[in-house]
DNA sequence: GTGGTCTAGACCACC
DNA sequence: GTGGTCTAGACCACA
């Protein structure tokens, strides 16, 4: 795995397990990999994953088995959900929209792009 | 002003000084406020407006004249402009199409908006 | 049941087998559950029920007779009252006391309630 | 400093900076010791310090200013002592009159060592 | 100077 | 086997 430069690793892998959420490959009261085993998979020392699997207790996507392991939480995926739509429309798109006004960007340019 | 956590200081007030060029309410030539009273009016450590001044002039929006202060360089418009329309549709804009596609959000919803 | 956190569960469950010789549930040498039947009933791994078992037999709550189970100790009321007496005067009660005062909590209006 | 054996240290840590500030020690807007100075004080490792600091942001006791330091929140004191008060009256004091009943400790017992 | 991230490695309790 | 805590030490960006 490739980690951008500027974010840290432990929320970069804390998005990658939300995506695989979101798109279905873990699901429900899934058990996710033991920090030691993504560790290795991903080439990071396990105390890394330890902080993303923290992070992600903490904003109710995993739960954790004592002695047993981390599990997708039953409402993690309306959870990541409701969550990224909110901070989206709420926090990032106005910013979007005022930067396209300011630099004359029109809609169209955005559809063909899109299509392409 | 309140500053967004985990992007630096500097470059948010970077941002701003370039906002308020590319609005038109700071134009060509004029001085940009003095790092002392750009500081205190933002409350924030004349070092970090230093930086900010610092950055914007190696990517040519300001220029100094020594002993006198700091100007918009006439160039500065349309150098913001290209620059940042060129990061906007070739970086940021897949990755909020992307993004809006996994929130389900759908773009023609959102960017009609910019119609009313 | 649920287990609090931060508490070993092998100890939760011994304090839940305490309770319920103190209240009378149990009595002594009463047969308690066999560890697969309790592990059952809790949700539990029986090598968690087991642990809790051997530290009850340590502390002379429970007896093993080999091949047919654990049951009451008939000394068992006994030394729990005496033991968590000791235990909750000496060593919990300042605490809480000493909590009440800094929270501003009358400990004469809260233990009152028990006459009620 | 002594550390209890079954509790976290740096948890540790953060109740004595919520004594703090709940006894007046620390006020609102104070400076707290930086990462690095703390942890000589105290003779642990930076790194635990910083996780205390952590944790006691997310509960909302201190605050960052980026580059600059850790301050008391204006609102920390209320918000520990709610907290606090909340979780002992719901949550503990339901268990220690439960104990108390279980044990036949009485009220009197009880003022009676309070006085000592 | 400040906090923040990461690694390596150790040790522990618990299941 | 699992997670959890802690240390030591490094390196970085930021103010």
């Amino acid at each position: 795995m490739e980690f951008n430069d500027h974010k840290p690793i432990y929320l970069q892998i804390a998005d990658t397990v939300c995506d695989k959420i979101l798109s279905g490959e873990w699901n429900a009261e899934d058990r996710v990999p033991s920090v030691r085993e993504l560790g290795m998979t991903l080439g990071v020392n396990p105390n890394t994953i330890m902080r993303s699997y923290e992070y992600l207790q903490t904003i109710n996507v995993i739960y954790n088995k004592r002695g047993v392991g981390y599990f997708v939480d039953p409402s993690a995926k309306d959870a990541i959900i409701n969550q990224e739509r909110r901070i989206f429309l709420e926090e990032e798109l106005p910013k979007i929209l005022n930067k396209m006004k300011l630099l004359n960007i029109n809609p169209e340019d955005i559809f063909s792009i899109k299509n392409n």
